[in-house]
DNA sequence: TATAATATGTCAATATAACTTACCTATAAT
DNA sequence: ATTATAGGTAAGTTATATTGACATATTATA
């Protein structure tokens, strides 16, 4: 096994190069965007899932994002300064608290995403379902190791 | 094209939270031998570059990095005190300055290199060879969408 | 019911990494 | 001689995150 080029240091150093390039390429793409609501990554992040999961807890975004709850109340006072995001008391447990882009927020959101996603669609456009799903494979085992 | 299921919207969402979690688990795991030496993310980026391109210039590293070069220089200021990095002037054009880890860089670089790698060490050695290719080939694409 | 745990919020101070603007030297290329 | 390139630096600022401490409300549990 060890002896398989792809497991040798410097192909290890190569795709560490490449992981983060690619994660810096893919979140700058719609700086412009974010600089016209004055905004930044952190927030970019936050809208982000915000779209994903429709309603998150508090608790459960601070986990998707690994940040304490100081930063990301940080990110959600300039969200709601910008009056992109609504609140709703869980109601069986009233202390949980969901999250919610109004319609305002996910036109934003898709300003973002319109730009960011380019990269992502032409990558994948370009390459074949098998080489996709591998792609996809490989790094829910990086995220999951 | 558009039909296929990873091109949708709600596919290249989840294509892009795990590229940031790819990057961001990538590049945590070594953080205890970060603070053991008193450095950073911003460090750990240069001294992995200067293990992979030993001898790059500064602006080349400037290119890499996509930073400015006053936040360049604080990192490599840190990595001097550290002593860590060696310069020596191009022979030919002496404007040049190579940058070169020393004995004890390329010592701390392993130290580093030996939590980070784990994670991408194992995600491959859990893959099959072409699962690992394709990763490799769409990745590229991303960077150089 | 009393107590513990959970979900969330907030204050203050600090750290990290980056930025902008401006200006500087030395060397090389035209 | 002029311009371009490689690199350095100073001052101030911004973005994002941290630690530690403390507070409130609500739910779960002994």
């Amino acid at each position: 096994m060890k002896e398989l080029l792809y497991l040798k240091d410097d192909q290890l150093k190569d795709l560490i190069e490449k992981i983060f390039v690619g994660y810096r390429e893919t979140f700058s793409d719609s700086k412009k965007i974010l600089d016209k609501y004055s905004i930044g990554l952190a927030h970019q992040k936050v809208i982000h899932l915000l779209s994903m999961y429709e309603g998150i807890s508090i608790s459960k975004l601070l986990a998707k994002l690994k940040v304490t709850k100081q930063s990301l109340n940080r990110v959600l006072k300039d969200l709601i300064k910008l009056e992109i995001v609504v609140f709703k008391k869980d109601e069986i447990d009233t202390r949980i608290k969901h999250v919610y882009l109004n319609e305002k927020g996910k036109k934003i959101f898709e300003e973002i995403f319109l730009l960011q996603k380019k990269r992502i669609y032409n990558a994948l456009l370009d390459s074949s379902s098998e080489e996709v799903i591998n792609f996809d494979k490989v790094l829910k085992k990086i995220i999951n190791g």
